[in-house]
DNA sequence: AATCGCTCGCTTTTT
DNA sequence: GCGAGCGATT
């Protein structure tokens, strides 16, 4: 509307954009009073700076301004991510009238990550794109294992010379995939070593995508290039782009350029499209994400997208902030924003040094203890590593003083054998052309080998479609009672129609009685089996809780000591990936020495170095009034040689050189005995160190 | 044809 | 310390 008319009379004061800063206020509103879409908008947030309430913002003035849910497409980095945005929406236009927080309630159909929106647009739509809409998802594991079936039958696992492995052969397809370049170059840049294989690779892809489509399976590149290629059909897109009228995006910077292509197809003026990020938490790029996508974002369009920075941040206190600030003001490329802080606060973050891993995980779980008398809850802190690995000391340490925590990264609920037994089963069902689910879920049958399992996928997919009776394939006679059982659960588990969550129910109680079998620690499993099946009764249906526990599986495996009840406090660990859009009071980061932060794997190219760069800048923004770097001086490395375990010593890591020192406060950890001399500052660390090392070889 | 037991090689971050 | 792969055994 123009400022010549007045707002409606339903329309209550928008008091919900007091409370914002200016440049906060100035995103959440821009173009959205114009009476039409707005153009494109990038907006650059810094960490801790709003952006989550930002973007939650918009979208309530959106809807405050007579845009319906369905016509938003909001696109996180996770759905966590979502539902907290959703919460954040309702609260927000709960104040303004009842009427839009009825129209909330129901959350947003079209919030998600883009491979969960990605895999419900691709059912809706699967009839135009001839696709079948049970279309069944492969998650990693899965998608390895049919690589890998693929693999041999093109003998190269038998070649002279030993061909990549399926693990690495799917790393080298994904990233073709999601960065669309081509084979040649992804193997220049990324797989120098497998570059001989260029031609077998080709090959080998071919066939994978062939397979995968033979038996109507996609895998989570699928979800995007799927979808990206229905966006490239022009009528397609248009259908999309007038449904979706906005389309929001968070964490651009780390998204790839298949996702940028698909909205840039939906969306190609830019108009209605918002994208939210900061290039400087850029950390993803192992996954095909760019940073070009949020740098290049304004220039895509005529005339360029509007930009808006948000550089105040509300989390840290001033020292941490200038410490993290230092941190990234080191990069290469620097784009930094140069966060302000609103706070107070003078206490800087520690660099503590400790003698090593045992030492660290006592130091930590120490400070957090006393952190709790001080009156902050265990939820309020965090303990942040490089690899999920680099915790396991500490978790020990938190289990021997029975201390409740929950662990987030590393090791997923779904690649537990026995979870995946129970979702083959049920993916079986769903789609009996699944191969990978098949083979699986028949070999769980006592008597069922490779063999049998092969010929009875065969005769399903040379059967015309529903002619195919699982219960007269042919098996050994020891088993027939058996399979006509587990038959008749596929099938009726399989039919239209089945009544859910029942179903579940059914094959969960069959898994079971075979777990004892299978399993020597069937009684740990069966609590798992058991959890499954009641989360499965959370969700309407069987495509909905196979495709959303595959695209967004449990953050939290159950068979970790002490698993916390929900009401509980407890205290987070925490991936530095799997800590990104979070924020704790007390942040406690280990391992910061050269080796893991850079990940020794991950020193190969300047842009790798840099993005471990960002890595540490991610970690320390997490911290709201505390930050302390863990030093450990040495710690131990497995497997590297013959003897098995060993130390090496550590410095200090790269990203923080004696230049930045001052923004720190170093410690040691135990503390040195008065008697014994004074307490050690870093450097003078760093001279023994040196000394030990060469000690060790005298 | 299935299964068990042995050896060898690899070992990040995740939708 | 773990899985993939291979050879011997049932």
């Amino acid at each position: 509307m123009s400022d010549t008319t007045t707002p409606p009379a339903s329309l209550a004061p928008t008091d919900y954009l007091a409370a914002l800063n200016e440049a906060q206020r100035e995103a959440v509103t821009y173009g959205v009073a114009t009476g039409e879409v707005a153009g494109p908008l990038l907006v650059i947030a810094g960490a801790g700076t709003g952006k989550t309430n930002t973007l939650a913002h918009r979208v309530a003035h959106l809807l405050v301004h007579g845009v319906q849910p369905d016509a938003l497409l909001l696109l996180t980095f996770s759905r966590r991510a979502a539902d907290e945005m959703t919460r954040r929406v309702q609260r927000i236009v709960a104040q303004v009238s009842p009427r839009l927080a009825t129209l909330a309630s129901g959350g947003f159909a079209w919030s998600g990550t883009f491979h969960g929106v990605g895999a419900r647009l691709l059912r809706e739509y699967a009839g135009r794109i001839g696709l079948d809409p049970a279309f069944t998802i492969h998650d990693r594991e899965d998608s390895g294992d049919l690589m890998n079936l693929v693999r041999h039958e093109l003998g190269l696992s038998s070649k002279a010379k030993r061909f990549p492995l399926k693990g690495t052969c799917l790393a080298i397809y994904s990233a073709a995939v999601n960065t669309q370049s081509p084979l040649v170059e992804v193997l220049q840049s990324s797989f120098p070593w497998c570059a001989e294989w260029e031609a077998d690779l080709k090959a080998l892809f071919r066939a994978y995508v062939e397979a995968k489509q033979a038996q109507q399976v996609l895998d989570y590149d699928d979800l995007l290039l799927y979808w990206a290629q229905m966006a490239a059909e022009p009528a397609i897109a248009r259908e999309l782009g007038a449904r979706f009228t906005h389309v929001l995006v968070d964490e651009y910077q780390d998204t790839n350029r298949l996702q940028a292509g698909i909205l840039l197809s939906i969306k190609p003026d830019g108009r209605g499209l918002t994208v939210v990020g900061d290039d400087a938490q850029s950390i993803y790029s192992f996954r095909g994400a760019t940073v070009r996508n949020i740098l290049d974002f304004p220039a895509l369009f005529e005339p360029a997208a509007m930009r808006v920075t948000l550089a105040r941040n509300y989390r840290s206190t001033p020292p941490i902030l200038d410490a993290a600030n230092r941190v990234i003001g080191e990069a290469g490329e620097c784009f930094s924003k140069n966060l302000w802080s609103a706070r107070t606060g003078t206490q800087k973050p520690l660099l503590v040094s400790v003698r090593d891993d045992a030492d660290q995980a006592a130091f930590v779980v120490e400070q957090i203890l006393a952190r709790r008398e001080g009156g902050v809850r265990l939820k309020s802190q965090a303990v942040l590593f490089r690899t999920s690995h680099h915790s396991l000391r500490v978790e020990i340490e938190l289990t021997r003083r029975n201390i409740p925590f929950v662990k987030f990264g590393g090791l997923k609920f779904l690649e537990a054998a026995h979870v995946k037994d129970l979702l083959a089963i049920l993916r079986w069902s769903q789609n009996l052309r699944d191969r990978v689910s098949g083979f699986r879920a028949m070999q769980l049958l006592h008597g069922m080998g490779p063999k049998t399992a092969a010929r009875i996928l065969d005769n399903l997919q040379t059967a015309p479609p529903g002619a195919a009776l699982l219960a007269e394939q042919p098996v050994p006679d020891g088993m027939r009672a058996a399979w006509d059982e587990f038959a008749r659960l596929v099938e009726s588990a399989g039919a239209p129609g089945a009544p859910w969550p029942m179903t579940a129910e059914q094959v969960a109680q069959w898994y079971e009685a075979q777990m004892e079998r299978l399993y020597e620690d069937a009684a740990v499993r069966l609590a798992d089996i058991q959890q499954l099946a009641r989360l499965a009764s959370t969700y309407p249906g069987r495509e909905r809780f196979l495709t959303e526990l595959t695209l967004d599986p449990p953050e939290v495996t159950s068979d970790q000591p002490g698993v916390p009840l929900l009401d509980e406090d407890y205290l987070i660990l925490s991936t530095i990936h799997s800590a990104k859009g979070r924020e704790w009071s007390a942040v406690s980061v280990l391992n910061v020495v050269d080796g893991c932060i850079p990940s020794e794997m991950s020193t190969g190219t300047e842009a790798e170095i840099e993005e471990e760069r960002r890595l540490l800048y991610v970690a320390m923004t997490r911290a709201k009034d505390h930050l302390e770097l863990l030093l450990p001086q040495r710690f131990y490395v497995t497997g590297q040689s013959s003897t098995g375990d060993r130390h090496v010593y550590a410095g200090r890591t790269r990203f923080i050189p004696n230049r930045l020192l001052d923004c720190f406060e170093g410690r040691s950890w135990p503390c040195v005995d008065a008697d014994a001399g004074p307490v050690m500052s870093v450097a003078q660390a760093r001279i023994d160190i040196a000394a030990k090392m060469r000690a060790m070889w005298q």
